[in-house]
DNA sequence: GCAAGTGCTACAAAATACGTAGCAAAAATC
DNA sequence: GATTTTTGCTACGTATTTTGTAGCACTTGC
């Protein structure tokens, strides 16, 4: 197919989509917003939840999340989610249905 | 905070969608389907889109996302979303509002 | 034929994640 | 107030993933 020249196609996608695609093309990155959907939880159980993630990994996508505005550290409560990230969340959760129905 | 024998918080997340959060928990993954949601490009059209994606990376996401049935490899034409793609991105669609809004 | 575009592979280097152990501080229990 | 438990978090060696660059075999158009 060599036929003059081609155009070549410009990303499109908006940088600010862009960088929260990279941010979520983080593995556990989505499943700790996940996973504090309804209730508030502090390191080690949200850790407990996440089976596998490592805590170094925990803490580095807890600090992420934190500066994306996502998530917030409440001292005697955990973590859990800002209105920023429960709107994430429930944008998301049409996810869950697509899951079940599309793999399985 | 000892007291007594706390409640192990089970995962409670379904295990297809923690199977779809670890394959979307991938870099590049969730912007593949992003950038296929308009039209078919063929392996260095999407590359171009995904402009930083290394040739191995991109062939390792479309073999995933083909095994998901996600995408579709036309002979002419390149790849495509597949009908279960397309409903993924519609659901992720209303993600470009949330980023344009609450990133910048 | 030739030139250019195609999908795709190879491979070393860098980045990221894993897995386990453990520490300091706070809280609960005594 | 001393002990025990739980907490958030760090360290660090290993394994996996991603990057970046080069290039090969094949097809297409001329």
């Amino acid at each position: 197919m060599a036929k003059g020249i081609q155009t070549i196609r410009e990303t499109q996608t908006s940088t600010s989509l862009a960088q929260a695609l990279d941010h979520f093309g983080r593995r556990w990155a989505l499943r700790v917003i996940w996973e504090l959907r309804s209730e508030a939880l502090n390191f080690r159980a949200l850790r407990a939840a996440c089976a596998g993630i490592s805590p170094a990994v925990m803490q580095a996508r807890l600090h992420q999340l934190r500066d994306l505005g996502l998530i917030e550290q409440i001292p005697g409560l955990g973590y859990r989610l800002t209105a920023s990230g429960e709107q994430l969340f429930r944008i998301m959760a049409p996810l869950a249905e697509w899951a079940e129905s599309h793999l399985k």
